[in-house]
DNA sequence: CTAGGTGCAAAGGGTTTGCTACAAC
DNA sequence: GTTGTAGCAAACCCTTTGCACCTAG
């Protein structure tokens, strides 16, 4: 069980139904972690309830976003969303090759919004922020020349 | 008239067909001034030649971006493409409000890259590298609170 | 000429919507 | 009982693909 209790206050709240489904999205977006595709989301509730429809999934998460408790971003890969949780700081590094996710110190994201928000004025959003590249091991593993892919 | 002039060497250096259709996208892309999607560039090559198909479009953005002369990002409101112009790389800003895209010196990104790369040894993949965030004139416009947006 | 490229139509993948039965309150 | 929701299917983008015809080299 996740921290999503909170959650559930919110959607009792806001003159919302507590239906099985959306404890069920809430929970597997608790639990997976980080960022998830909605058909992501699909798979873990079905393990439990085979029935959960896809659409139900989209319209769970869309008023989870409305109510402020889930958020999604767009990546190449899609559309991934993940749990708001307070003042938590998640930022990671994938690497592509392994696929294992290493933690970042908020640190250079600090720096990095401090630099573009007194250049541009520009807010970045570093809530939900994952760096994609290589990690070390694989780097060692095999030497990846990956074009171009070091500081650009 | 745009610069492209190099584009054309490339496709015939890589023994790719000269095609009207080639120069028109070409064209759209260069006088569009980047950050355009393909239904864009699609209208306006038609305007000159209106047998234009989106099939078409895609197949020459693919194949510019596979000779390095297009890159494209993804942002909420879809995939933009933009011509490669020597030397200017940049990144980009994509507001969440107006969905306008903002060009980001590369220098913000090569500074964090080297800091992650210096404690981490870990190799971010800055290429199509996009930054979400809110945009000074949509922060202008209404006093966003944007959820803990600031620099963390 | 002859491969590569285009237009058209149709298929795909992800997301949304209309509808009726159903369940939370 | 009411009304909001879920499940299903179908519609909807955006993008890709198959195929016969066409055209740049």
């Amino acid at each position: 069980m996740g921290g999503h209790g909170h959650a559930l206050e919110t959607l009792k709240e806001t003159g919302h139904r507590l239906t099985p489904q959306r404890l069920l999205v809430l929970e597997a977006i608790a639990e997976g972690g980080g960022h998830m595709g909605a058909e992501e989301v699909l798979a873990r509730v079905q393990k439990v309830y085979p029935y959960m429809d896809i659409s139900t999934v989209y319209r769970v998460l869309g008023l989870l976003e409305d109510l402020g408790l889930v958020t999604h971003i767009t990546t190449p890969e899609g559309t991934r969303y993940e749990l708001v949780r307070g003042g938590e700081r998640h930022h990671h590094m994938v690497c592509r090759a392994c696929g294992r996710t290493w933690d970042m110190s908020t640190r250079f994201l600090a720096d990095l919004g401090e630099a573009v928000w007194k250049e541009y004025r520009f807010r970045a959003d570093m809530a939900h922020f994952t760096l994609q590249g290589i990690c070390k091991d694989c780097l060692s593993a095999d030497n990846n020349p990956m074009s171009g892919g070091e500081t650009p």
